[in-house]
DNA sequence: AGCACGCCGACT
DNA sequence: GTCGGCGTGCTC
């Protein structure tokens, strides 16, 4: 803000960041011309023999002096070249500068990289040049000498065009072949091809009727928003207690005071219905950000949010980013969500980075779930957030009842997986002409093929993984990686035929059963592979609410916050599907997933009822879901987690060695093992194989840093990289705190 | 990330 | 001897 205002330092020397992995911004001259740029404006910079777009960044950095990365030596003046020339666009803000600086200090990521995120809308650069990508030249130039490099890069490329980038990591080259291909005639350059202007929201438009303990909590968030000072509220509300209308209030106060809100959504398929809602609420549409966005209105978006025409911003984690300059509220819906999470290329934390930006902004942030965080219940219990609760369900609605099925006395017959208990109350349901749900969070037909005759598991050749059969695309797929093969006729290991066996249900598995048991309903399967995209979900969304399904069956996506009014059963497949693996959240995530399922049951008159198949029903996250006492449960999950400083008290920081070798990996893991730090209150687990021992072809070892939470882990995992060079081959991966442990 | 440099095995 | 592939290091 002040820092925009600045001149440019008397020497005429700026520093630009260019949204490549260095480990700062690179200094240049300021020509005559251009003495009016400020910190934020967007501008072209020679570098080596090309030019990058980049931004002014500001002199001096704004960070905590234990986030501050170590200084770098400065480039006398006489070797610093002239900034290129200005671009016509609107300057990054310098909240959102500063935003940048801090989330690449915490997750010990070049800055420019997180930059990038920024300006992904980046079409920005003018001219606006489009992604081009490689395909193989067809024929192949006579006389290619094809060399084991080569030979990977036309492979990798043989399925679709793929940038340099990609490329040189899927076929783990470096970009040499791939320019050297290029030259030799191989590779052909080709194009890469990935609406309208913003209404503005009428927060008077169509008020809700709210009553009691909705009105007082609407009174609050409003509240919030009009002290205009950062806060941060846990909002906590049992599944189909009207969250979304309530805190729709406080985007009405934001619009009220003139400022721009933003809305979290942990997956993108979830924003159809959320801007239905907005619709009627508001009669305007809000502005929609995810990666999946067009070029096109990508840059419109980007463009209407620096210019403040897009006043209601709903999207992906990525939406953090966008340059909003009057930003006055952030809403991050289902905050327990893993999948706020980014864990390729910058690995971030959009809930807690949403605070951040909200501190940034000076305004509050509402956190919110029907079965929020352990991290967050314990900043409410540290005071450090408020809490607000909505107990009851809207209407006259009650909350589902909630049962186990032991699945040791009631078992399923030989081959099948639904109990004849829960089938007898699918019937039930549907002969009421009421709707019911199966849930089973995992794709696919069956997770393991395993030949009868000889043992043998078919294994992806990339990764540590069963590969899954799809039966409906006739494939065995990774789900790690995407590879994937024809179902084999014959055992590869042992050729017998007919050997080979599906073992364990998925989605499609459950679907033949059921379309054998109830052979009358009109099934509808909801998987992230039969939907492709936000409106075909939301064409799904609306056949249920039209009631032209009876049974409806699905992996996580339908544990999502939809509304349907007839579904009065919900049955899960397998209760204990989460729990295995050793996760620290394990119990709390399968908690909190299965929570969000069962809450579809019963969101209307009719009283819903939830069946949970289980071996262990006594289980204390069964237990849980039985009684309805989520706030004793994470409780004693707390209470586990506290002795060992576990988060959320204490830190993690996770490494994740990565190599093409197993020796290369072994020795970096090894190296980084024998170099950890030691010091009070920081411990060093590992280095271990990962879970995931094969990823994509890379070998991996973990190793996992816990600190006190006074501790900042980030100036001691620096201290420790500097002190360990990756083998030929091997990278380094950083993850602060780690929500996977794969 | 991309581009130049320089090493090293394969050919005239 | 040179050619060309491919890893390494630098870019203000």
């Amino acid at each position: 803000m002040q820092t925009d205002l600045l001149p440019p330092p008397a020497d005429g020397r700026v520093r630009v960041m260019l949204t490549l992995p260095f480990a700062g911004p690179l200094d240049y001259l300021v020509p005559p011309a251009l003495a009016t740029a400020r910190p934020g404006d967007i501008v072209t910079v020679p570098l080596g023999r090309r030019t990058e777009t980049g931004v002014i960044w500001d002199a001096t950095s704004s960070l905590p002096p234990e986030f501050m990365p170590p200084p770098q030596k400065e480039v006398p003046a006489s070797r610093l070249k002239p900034v290129a020339a200005r671009l016509d666009l609107p300057p990054l803000p310098a909240q959102l500068r500063q935003f940048v600086d801090w989330v690449a200090a915490y997750t010990l990521s070049p800055p420019g990289m997180v930059l990038a995120m920024a300006l992904r809308a980046n079409a920005l650069a003018a001219p606006p040049r489009p992604a081009s990508g490689w395909v193989a030249a067809s024929p192949l130039p006579t006389g290619l000498r094809l060399t084991p490099p080569r030979q990977k890069v036309l492979d990798a490329v043989s399925a679709s065009p793929l940038s340099t980038g990609d490329l040189a990591r899927q076929a783990r080259v470096s970009t040499a072949v791939i320019r050297g291909l290029a030259q030799a005639g191989a590779l052909n350059a080709v194009e890469i091809t990935p609406p309208p202007p913003f209404a503005t929201p009428d927060p008077a438009h169509c008020p809700p009727q709210l009553g009691g303990e909705q009105a007082q909590v609407a009174a609050e968030l409003r509240a919030r928003v009009t002290e205009d000072a950062f806060s941060i509220t846990l909002l906590e509300g049992v599944t189909g207690s009207g969250k979304t209308e309530i805190y729709m209030e406080a985007i009405a106060a934001c619009l009220d005071a003139g400022r721009q809100a933003l809305v979290l959504l942990p997956e993108i398929a979830l924003s159809a219905q959320w801007t239905g809602r907005f619709g009627r609420r508001f009669g305007a549409e809000p502005a929609l950000w995810h990666s999946e966005l067009g070029s096109r209105l990508r840059r419109l978006t980007w463009r209407a949010v620096a210019d403040g025409t897009a006043r209601v911003v709903v999207g992906a984690r990525s939406a953090l980013f966008l340059p909003f300059d009057q930003l006055g509220l952030i809403i991050v819906d289902e905050e327990h969500e893993t999948a706020f999470k980014q864990e390729d290329g910058v690995t971030y934390h959009a809930r807690d980075m949403a605070v951040v930006r909200a501190r940034m902004s000076r305004a509050p942030v509402i956190l919110v779930s029907a079965t929020p965080s352990l991290e967050s219940l314990a900043n409410v219990g540290a005071g450090r957030y408020r809490h607000l609760r909505l107990t009851a369900r809207h209407g006259n609605a009650t909350m589902p009842e909630v049962q186990t099925l032991d699945m040791r006395a009631d078992p399923p017959e030989r081959g099948l997986f639904l109990s004849p208990v829960l089938t007898g109350a699918i019937n039930d349901a549907i002969g009421r002409g009421e709707q019911a749900m199966l849930f089973l969070n995992r794709r696919g037909y069956a997770p393991l093929t395993l030949c009868r005759t000889c043992g043998h598991r078919m294994q992806c050749p990339n990764c540590t993984a069963w590969l899954v059969e799809h039966r409906a695309r006739h494939i065995l797929t990774c789900h790690h990686c995407g590879y994937d093969e024809p179902i084999p006729q014959t055992c590869p290991k042992c050729a017998d035929t007919d050997s080979l066996t599906p073992i364990g249900p998925g989605v499609e598995r459950i679907t033949e059963e059921a379309r054998a048991t109830f052979p009358d309903a009109r099934i509808l399967v909801m998987a992230s592979d039969t939907l492709n995209g936000p409106a075909a979900t939301a064409a799904a969304v609306e056949r249920i609410s039209r009631r032209e399904v009876d049974l409806v069956i699905g992996t996580q996506i339908v544990a999502k916050g939809w509304h349907f009014a007839h579904l009065t059963l919900v049955g899960i497949v397998d209760a204990d599907l989460g729990l295995g693996g050793g996760d620290l959240r394990a119990s709390e995530r399968t908690v909190q997933l299965l929570h969000q399922v069962a809450g579809r049951a019963g969101r209307a008159e009719a009283p819903g009822r939830v069946l949970l198949q289980s071996y262990v029903p006594d289980h204390p996250v069964m237990q849980a879901l039985v009684s309805g006492d989520f706030a004793s449960f994470m409780q004693q999950e707390a209470e586990q987690r506290r002795p060992g400083f576990w988060p959320p008290y204490g830190r993690l920081a996770a490494l994740i060695v990565s190599a093409d070798t197993p020796d290369a990996a072994d020795m970096t893991a090894r190296a980084l093992g024998q170099n950890a730090p030691q010091l009070d209150g920081v411990q060093v687990l590992g280095p271990a194989p990962a879970p995931l021992a094969i990823l994509r072809g890379r070998h991996r070892h973990r190793l996992l840093l816990r600190a006190r939470r006074n501790i900042a882990v980030q100036p001691i995992v620096r201290e420790w990289l500097s002190r360990v060079r990756p083998e030929r081959g091997a990278r380094i991966d950083v993850d602060i705190d780690p929500v996977s442990f794969l």
